[in-house]
This record gives C-alpha cells, structure tokens and sequence, in this order.
DNA sequence: AATGAATGAGCTTTCATTCAT
DNA sequence: CATGAATGAAAGCTCATTCAT
C-alpha cells in the first residue's frame, strides 16, 4: 500500500472513529462516514470489506491512540516512584480529559466485546492491553518495594488493578456527571493510596 | 395493571435482559425476545410501545437490581467504619461476580448513554445513580472520620468516587480477563486505601 | 336477531361510520370503532364477521340514509313538475349539506367501488342507486313533458343524469373549497336548465 | 436530477399510477410497484421519501395529465362560443373516456382528500384546479354574454360549476354503469344546457 | 482507483382476528 | 353474550454492500 493509501485510509479511519462516536456501531451509516472523510460510498469498500471491519480498525487505531497517552506520559517522568506513580496518573487523566470526545468511543468498544459478532477480537485485544497496563504499574510498584519506598506486604497485582481502574471508573463518572471532577477525584485518591502503600515512617 | 398483566410484563423484561445482554441493543431481535419469553411477537407490544422503551425498562429494571445489591449488602454491616467499608465492598463484589451474565448489560447501557437516541435518559439515571453511591460511601468515611477511625484530611469524594469506580473497573477487567480475580484484587487493595485512610497510630 | 341486538348492530355501525368518515377504510382502526360504540373489540366481531363487511353494511345504512333523503324531499312536493324539480333538487342539496359531515363516507364509498376487494358489491350498489334515481327524475322529466310543460324533443335521460350527477358534482367542490356555495349554484343551474327545457312560448 | 434519474423517476410514478389505481394507496404494497416499475424494493426510496410522498407526486403527475387534458381540448377551439362550450365539454368527456383506468386514481385522490394524512394538500390542490377550471368556463360564458349569445341574467358562476360537475358526475356513473353512455348524456345535457343560456329569439 | 445508483435482506411495528374466560 | 389479551401475517423502510461506469 502506497502513502496515498494510507493516507485515504487514514482518513476514512478518523472520519469513521467520530462517527461511531457519536452514534455508536449500528448508528453510524457507512455513507455518513463517507461523506465526512469526503469520499464516495463505494471508496470505503476499496479500503475495507465490511463495516465491521472498519470498526475493528477503528478500535486498533483507537488502541494506538491510548498507548500513545501512556507512552507520552511515562516519558517524563522522573523522581520517586510515589511522584512518578502520581505523575502517570494525573497526566493520563488529563490526556484523557482533553480527549473526552473519544471517550465514547471508549464505552462502544466494551459494548462490542460483548454484543459483537466478533466480541472475542476486541475481548482478546483488551485483555492484552489491560494486561500489559497493569504489568507497566506493577513494575513502578515493585520497584518502589525494592526501593524501599513502599511496604513490602502489598499485593501488587490488586493495586496495579485498581489504578488501572480508577482512570476508566472516574472518566466514566464524568462522562455521565459534569460537575464530576476526575482529575480531582483522582489526585486525592492517589494520595490516600499511596500513603497506605508507604512505609508508616517515611 | 393486575397480577398476571405484571408478571408477564416482567417475563418479558427478563427475558429482554438476556437478549439485549446477548446481542446489544441493536443485535436484539424482537422475534427472539418474544420468543424466549415464550409469548406471541404482537405481544411484546401490548406490554412496551417500542423496542426503546423496552431497553429502557430493562434498564429500571437492572438498576433496581443493583440497588437491591447495594441494599442487601448494607443490611449485613456492623462492626468498625473499615470493616464495614470493606464488607460492603467485598459483599457488592461478590454479588455481581455471582451475576456476571448481566455484566454485559452494564457495559450496553453505558454504551447507550452515548449513541442511543434518549441518551440523555440513560445519562440522567446513571449520574444520579453514581451520585447516590458516592453520597452512600461518603457518610460511612465522614462517620469514620467523625469516631476517629480516620484521618481528619481525606479528601471523602476523592475516595468515595475511587472506591465506587473500581467496582466497575475491576469487574471490568474481569470481563475481558477470566484469570483476573476482581475479589481477589478488590480485597488487596481496599486493605491499602484503608490503611492510608486510618489513623498512622491506630 | 331481537331488539337487543339490533340496536346494537345499528349502535356499532353508526360509531364506525363517524370512524370510517374520519380515517377512510383502512385508516379505521375497529378498537377505536368499539370504543366510540362503547363495546368491546370483541363485540364488534359478534356482529360482523369482519371489517369489510362492517364497512359494507356502513354502506347500506349509508345508503338507506340517502333513500331517505330522497323520500323526504319526494314527499313534500307538489305544483308544477318545474316547480317539483326545482323543490327536489333543493330541498336534498340542502339535506346534504347539512349531513356534510357523512360527505366524505361517499368518497370512501366511490374509492371502495374501485379499489375494494369487494368492488363489485360496492359497484352494484351504485349502479342500481344512480339508475333508481335517474329513473325517478326521467320520470318528473316526462310527466313534465305529458304535461306539456316541456319540450319534446328533450334527451330525458341525459338530463336526468346531469341532474342526479350534478348533485354529488356540487357537493365534492363544496368538500374542496368551503367558500363555493353549493345551493346557490345549484339553485342557478337549475332555472337555466329548466329553461331550455321548457316550450318556448311558456 | 439529470435525465437518467428523471426518466426512472417517471417510470416508478407510472408504474405506481397503475398499481394505485388497481388497489387504492393502502392496498397497493411498495414491493407491486418496484416489480412493476421494473426496479428494486431499495431504488423506489432512492426516488421517494416515502410511500405517501409517492402517493403525492402520483397525483401531481395526474392533475398535470388532466391539464393537458383541457389544454388539448381548448387548442381545438373555433367558432361560436355555444359551438367551443359544447367541443370543449364533448372533447373533454372522450379524452377520459380514453383513459378510464385512471377514473379510480381520481376517487383515490378523492378519497385522500378525506382521509389521507396529507388530506390538507390534497384538499388545496384540488380546490385551486377546481377553481381556474369554473373560471375557465366562466371566461367562456362571459365572453358568449358579451358577443351577444346568451342571455344578460345568467348566473354565470353556477353555469360554471355544473358544467365542470358534470364532467366528474357522468364519469362516475359511468364508471358505475358500463351500460351508461356519459358522451351521449353530456351532448344532451348540454344542448339543452345552451338552450337555456340563449338569447330566445336566437 | 473512485464512485454512487441500485439492491433486497431484514427488521420494527401495526392491527384484524381469535378464543379462553 | 361480551370481552380484551394474545397473536403473527404483512408491509414500510433502512442501509450495508455490490458493481457498472
């Protein structure tokens, strides 16, 4: 595939990602994605064989977009593992924040790994990366156990889970109230967690 | 409405529930739902004025389901605010661990609240929902505080909206995972949150 | 068939004929048409084996209706045949326009006649009521001319069908357009016919 | 619309003249059209918002078929104006003659004037054909009272009426009645119609 | 390669009719 | 007799997909 295709797929990708945003699978109609991304109808089936697999190329590059938020945020930081595990936190929120048009995109996504005829794929995808993200948390806490920062009888894993979690659960919380304040909601969550995480007398 | 006109109107939500868990709202065929609440196709309709309206009954429906957890979940409590923060916890979790199958409804009204039609309904429920569960956790933290049991600086919504989110989140990551045990993480890190809630010399 | 149920034969296809006035045949829905008789949906079927054959005896009621419109008129003349003509084409313009409300059931009827699955029932009807009254004023038509009242050489039963169509001709564009005033036009039209159709030296 | 889209648009009006006129708009199924038409269920909506709208430019096409109708006929006319009154009546009469399988498509129209859901719009339409078609005749009258042919006193606007009446009247009895010759009853009617507009030493 | 006119499978919804009570 | 809950055939309409240009 030359650049120009990959351009026109590109944007048939974006097109199709606000789409589905806005009106979810079976909302979106192929010739109002077609239309936005400035295309013909027939040009969307030149660079992909069904709807479903537009969608499911819409979710990778959407996959894409969040690694990206996390690679981004883990470039800078620096310091204790406490403020690093502070930064990451606050800094994926906020990406998210300035993201929030997407984040319905988020809710269709977990949608379609449950009602889609092709669940698994997106189960399978998502479990990769939920995987992954915790394993990358797991590691800061580890390495703030060996430190000495942080107590040696926590359970990783279920700490890992839960701010994994809480970025989804709070950005959810706002997506349905808008007077909720993640990015709030989740400084001072993490600062009562890590308190607990800490050794009493540091 | 008599009797019988209200267990059939409940035979018929119900064996909505499994098809719209099954098949997402747009997946769900009338015919089917009929048909596995074994009545007539015509039916459905004397009961529910469209396929919407009867999402959206499915929907009291389910939230009156959580609200019984909730519910029967706070009536078993005793003892100190920590242990009954992490009974309630523990309690809620195990209880929908017990009723994954409607998890996956959860994740298609979620869906709905951004892509259906009456999102704003959907929207409106879920806020004052997550609104009343947060106001729930936030009394039993402000009694801690109040006996002592707590840290007088929490930040209460902080930490209620964490604690109400990674139920979601970690039943989330359930659902993609079956080798992720959301009990298990639940647990592990309540026990943390707790500890950096509590009093450094309790 | 008793008294009873007569009467309430007679009290059902009088609510559907207001019904099938408003929404036409297939826009008549028979529920509504029970609930205006005040019986139930199931009654309506214990007198009519099913809505065609209600809409049909509508029809004759309907057409009963007219037959007494003509009757009414008919009985009240006297005079002249000019004189006569002039009262009966008058006296039932009035008559209807006083039940213009059951107006647009005529249409219905005229459509039925051609689109019904029972036309050929409706076409009958029709047929033997225009021949009926054709036939009634054919015969005005020659006393007049017996008389000597009228010409000759008069086409009788052209004129008698001008005059017949003439009023339903008047009465549809009364339906169309409310400021056309039917009985004055009728009223014109007939004294120049009347007219042409008298000996010239009368 | 270029030529292509017009020429397959008239082809699906025409198709659905036919069907329309054979079952009425309730009984005339969209899928009988397509196949009639020679298209595709999908390319009727391609054309046409909806079965009513369909319905609408059917009647648009007809009333612009009658149109040329009167047009035709005028175009023809010479003479005195009792000799163009009674061409154009007589010329008028065999054109629909010719074309009596679309005589049911005017009851339908007739009888959606009543109670279609659009009976507003087909309630004006008619109204305003109605209305130029009397003051075309009118014209007509007026002019043969000018040069002298008729008398001063007629009513000219119930003249007006009855001759364009009787035009639908005869039709329908006709339609009823095969055996009824509505050209021979008009030329009566008519004749004795001119005889008493005339001057009576004319 | 790009297009959009054409298509028909498939769905929701309506409502005449039935029949158990 | 009277009823209205239950039914499913039937039809309008949508829209993903195809394919001739």
């Amino acid at each position: 595939m030359n650049q120009a295709k990959i351009d026109k797929k590109k944007l048939i990708i974006e097109a199709a990602a606000t789409v589905f945003a806005d009106k979810g699978f079976n909302g979106a109609i192929i010739a109002e994605i077609a239309k936005k991304a400035g295309v013909g109808k027939g040009t969307v089936y030149e660079y992909f064989d069904s709807k479903t697999e537009l969608f499911f190329e819409v979710f990778e590059w959407y996959m894409g977009f969040f690694t990206q938020s996390a690679t981004l945020s883990l470039s800078a930081l620096s310091g204790s593992i406490e403020k690093r595990l502070t930064e990451l936190s606050d800094s994926m929120m906020k990406y998210w924040i300035d993201h929030m048009e997407l984040y319905t995109l988020t809710m269709e996504f977990w949608a379609a790994s449950s009602t889609s005829e092709v669940r698994d794929k997106f189960k399978e995808i998502f479990k990769n990366g939920y995987r992954e993200f915790r394993g990358l948390i797991e590691g800061f806490i580890r390495e703030g156990m060996e430190k000495g920062e942080f107590r040696q009888e926590l359970d990783v894993s279920a700490i890992a889970a839960s701010l994994v979690g809480t970025l989804d659960a709070l950005l959810l919380q706002r997506w349905f109230d808008e007077e909720f304040d993640p990015v709030a909601a989740n400084a001072g969550y993490i600062k009562t967690l890590i308190k607990g995480m800490k050794k009493e007398d540091v």
